[in-house]
DNA sequence: TTCAAAATAGACAAGTCTGTCTACCAACTT
DNA sequence: AAGTTGGTAGACAGACTTGTCTATTTTGAA
């Protein structure tokens, strides 16, 4: 059964009980039954609950912006490609039932782990600085300049999103969509 | 020792202690060493864990508006006090330690009870009928008719306090502040 | 002063948690 | 063909979890 990926189904497994249940009430014991591996499997690729932890982030940051790279690609000009930024953060919270931002989530979980702190913050701040540079590619003036109009949509997807996770819905980012079109 | 506050006590210990640290890495044992008190007396007052976090939430709904209420009282004209609004919740994220939202917080941690996610949707939706009050007030007009402008402010103060809990700052909310004073 | 309510300390049950360890087996490489 | 690697199954330690229960003491009011 070499390389049948059971590192993946580990990594899958704990991402999916991670972001559905919450990091601390899936224990080990459930991943292993859910992923249909022994327990000595994951602790060989995953030295602590903590490392597991962390490759989920790790993982999910990067699957995260994959999947916007492409999902951005096919749709033309700045201003577009801004409000398909919503259209994105929608489509993942109905496909994650609703839950809201995955980061969100387990920083309200792993209060004080720098190592989380830290990734949730690149995280975002790449999220950020791309907004601000398709703000920079749109010729757009108004009372707010290019780095106000970057934060206005930023915190409107992240309170979108956030309030969609407390109301279990996605309602609320797309009313923040629609405010993003008048503003923009 | 009777009336001495125990029941009290215990409410606060434990409130502190879920937000603080989260609500599942808190246990019985903890918040009676804490507060100090006997083990059948938190199960006198509060029949089960449960019970304490439903207790934890309408309690911490409660004072939070009461607080509002004190804060915004010496504050005159509808688009001040929309902007007070802004200065209450970053003096919160300040006093509770850059955490963010309390009912955010809850949120993530407990996924799928419905009495828990009932209170959440309740006190963000009478948040949000305030300010639609207040926005209402103001004989403003733009782009956004007064039901997105209130959506607009309400989704910059919860994507700014959002963002604050992840970063463990007061910055984010104190942009959407300055966002929204441009915006008003 | 009597008496019930409410607090205390602490043992206990039954279960769960993470992480380690042994023993064994299958597969791939040299 | 031998040996290394990565997988499996499951016992185990030690700590922690929520909730119950007994027995005792303090408190405030009648």
């Amino acid at each position: 059964m070499r390389e049948s990926g059971v590192k993946e189904r580990i990594l899958d497994t704990a991402s999916r009980l991670f972001y559905d249940q919450g990091y601390h009430v899936t224990g080990i014991n459930q991943i292993i039954e859910e992923a249909d591996i022994a327990r000595a499997s994951l602790y060989n690729h995953f030295p602590s609950k903590t490392d597991l932890l962390l490759a989920y982030l790790d993982s999910t940051h990067a699957s995260w912006f994959e999947e916007l790279d492409a999902f951005l690609k096919p749709i033309e000009g700045p201003r577009e490609k801004l409000l398909a930024l919503f259209d994105f953060r929608i489509m993942r919270q109905k496909r994650y039932n609703y839950k809201g931002c995955h980061f969100n989530k387990i920083t309200a979980e792993a209060s004080d782990d720098q190592a989380v702190l830290a990734r949730v913050k690149a995280h975002k701040e790449r999220l950020r600085k791309l907004i601000l540079e398709l703000v920079d590619q749109t010729m757009y003036r108004s009372i707010l300049n290019n780095e106000q109009l970057a934060d206005t949509l930023f915190l409107l997807l992240e309170g979108g999103i956030a309030v969609g996770g407390m109301y279990r819905s996605s309602e609320a980012p797309e009313k923040a969509k629609q405010i993003a079109e008048a503003v923009l």
